[in-house]
Parts: structure tokens; C-alpha cells; sequence
DNA sequence: ACATATTTGCAACATAATTGCAATAACATG
DNA sequence: CATGTTATTGCAATTATGTTGCAAATATGT
């Protein structure tokens, strides 16, 4: 229909929602960075012309749609990152390794990293895995040398 | 009970704190459950006997001697837990798995199950690893039988 | 019992997150 | 392109968690 429609609107459209300014603006900021992206960054960068409110809706409806994920960093910080693909509104499918840098701070998905599952004792049942990996990334390491 | 007070109170020694109320109120109720206590429920239990700023600086320092070790949950929610190992001031070392139980809410501490460490991409270098596991824990699956 | 360093309570502040409601904007329909 | 319906937003208020400064209280060695 719509030549001009972004990659962005396409998105939104799929999985019903209307396409406003908050909402681009959210996927334009966190597509563009390479680590997952805090609350409070989001919260600083879309500035007063987005509320608060507004902005924990986007992002509590993107990760209700498979959008998003959050990953809570080691202070318990929220920070997004955009799923990278098969997520949907009935199940994340982003079990990867997360690193959290301990000299950059960013939070970097490790796609590629699968979450190497536990010997719990007999009677634990688990469903999900959750692991968060600190230390030096890669960029950081580059830096030292 | 008599022999938990003495304990506590040398722990206390031990770690160069003083053994004052509220810290002795703290040991005993973690040392009297099988599982991580949260920060809210602490709250809630010691009552306004204890000044809630009192409690964080007890949760503080108890964390700083490797006394307890905290655990953030899924919703970022502050649980502690008396270290088992010998940790102390210096360092920690309870990276076991935590389980936190989508029926009951509860935190375990995994003591036997140490976290199976992932393959990160080269130019990471992992220095820590924390692990959530979800799902239904022993005692719920107990129950539904 | 006394001196002193630690610990506590209080008040104030900071930040993250949620809710209800009214105003507004998106968009399907004609 | 005007209009009606519905989703979305902004605003104000509220809750929850956590921190800081400072003065009062208390634990402890002597
Ligand atoms: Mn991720
Ligand atoms: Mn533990
Ligand atoms: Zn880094
Ligand atoms: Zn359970």
C-alpha cells in the first residue's frame, strides 16, 4: 500500500499497534545502539516532549509483543534491547548469555550464547534460564591493548 | 534458640560489628528460612520497632562482611541470604544457582549447583556469573501430586 | 563509671514504577 | 476528506525502594 512505510511502522502495524511518535522513537533509539539500553537513558534522551508514562507503556507493550526484552542489570536497572527475531506475543525466545561490562557499563546480548542449563536437585522443575555474565567486553579489552 | 543468639552474637564479633538489636533480629529471621528473604517482607516483619534506614545499613554491612548475599529476583526485588561458604569482607563465593519459584515465590539457594559457565565470544573475559533459574520448585511439585 | 566510636532514628530527598481519568491522536469507514 | 470509534497519551497523584546528613542513643573497652 504504503511504499513510504518504515521497517519500523511495518512492525508496529504487525502486531497492532498504532504508529506514533513515542513508539518510533523508542525503536529508532534502541535499533541504533549496539548494547541493551536503560530506562533512565531512554527516559533522558526522549527528553520532556515524550512523559514518563508514556515511555514505560511503549516499553511494557513492545515487550508484551515480543518486540523488546528486558534485561535487569546487577542493580536491578531495567535495559531493553530489541528481539532479534522469532519473539512473539506468546513467547520469548531470547534465552541468550547477557554480559554486562563492569568498565563500560553497556549490556551486550550475546545471541549467539546459549544459556547452558544447570543439574538442579530431582523435584525443580525449570522453565527458564536467566544468566547474566560480568566482566571486561570485548570493546573495553581492545581499549587496554 | 539460647545457642543461635550465641552464635549470632560471635558472627557479629567476628566481623568487627557490634551486636545490637536489629542486626541479631536479622540473623535470626533468615537463619529460620529455607529460603531468600526479601528486603520488603523484612520490612515488614521488623515492624517499625526498627527504623527501615536501620535495616538497609544492617543489609549493607552484613553484605559487605560476607555475612548474607543478595539476590535480585525477576521484578528486581532485593532477597538476602546468609552466605554458607567462607565468605567474607574480601570476597564472595556463592556463585550457585538461585531458583525462584513461579508458584510459591520463593528464592532458593542451590548450594550444590554451580553455575555451568557459558562460551562467550573471544575478547570477553567473564570474571562473574549469576543465574536465575524459574519455574516450579521441589515443595510445589510436591503439593500438586 | 566513663570515654569514644558505632549505630540508630528521623527527616528529607531521589528515583522507578503504577493508576485513574480526561484530552488527544490514529485510523477505518464511508 | 470528514467523521466516529478506539487506542494512546499527558497529567496529577500515589506507591515503593533506596540514599544521605545529622543529632541522639548505645555498645564496648578501659
Ligand atoms: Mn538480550
Ligand atoms: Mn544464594
Ligand atoms: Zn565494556
Ligand atoms: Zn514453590
Amino acid at each position: 500500500m504504503d511504499n513510504n512505510i518504515t521497517r519500523f511502522e511495518e512492525l508496529l502495524v504487525k502486531n497492532g499497534l498504532k504508529r506514533t511518535g513515542a513508539r518510533l522513537q523508542v525503536l529508532e533509539i534502541l535499533s541504533g545502539r549496539d548494547s541493551a539500553t536503560s530506562q533512565p537513558y531512554l527516559e533522558q534522551v526522549m527528553g520532556k516532549v515524550v512523559d514518563r508514562v508514556t515511555l514505560y507503556r511503549v516499553l511494557q507493550a513492545f515487550e508484551e509483543k515480543g518486540i523488546i526484552h528486558k534485561v535487569l542489570d546487577s542493580h536491578g536497572t531495567a535495559n531493553y534491547a530489541i528481539c532479534s527475531d522469532g519473539c512473539d506475543a506468546h513467547q520469548h525466545h531470547d534465552e541468550h548469555v547477557h554480559f554486562d561490562c563492569d568498565n563500560c557499563h553497556k549490556i551486550y546480548c550475546l545471541e549467539s550464547v546459549k544459556i547452558p542449563v544447570p543439574k538442579v536437585p530431582s523435584g525443580f522443575k525449570v522453565q527458564h534460564l536467566n544468566l547474566i555474565a560480568t566482566g571486561i567486553c570485548s570493546a573495553c579489552t581492545d581499549k587496554v591493548n
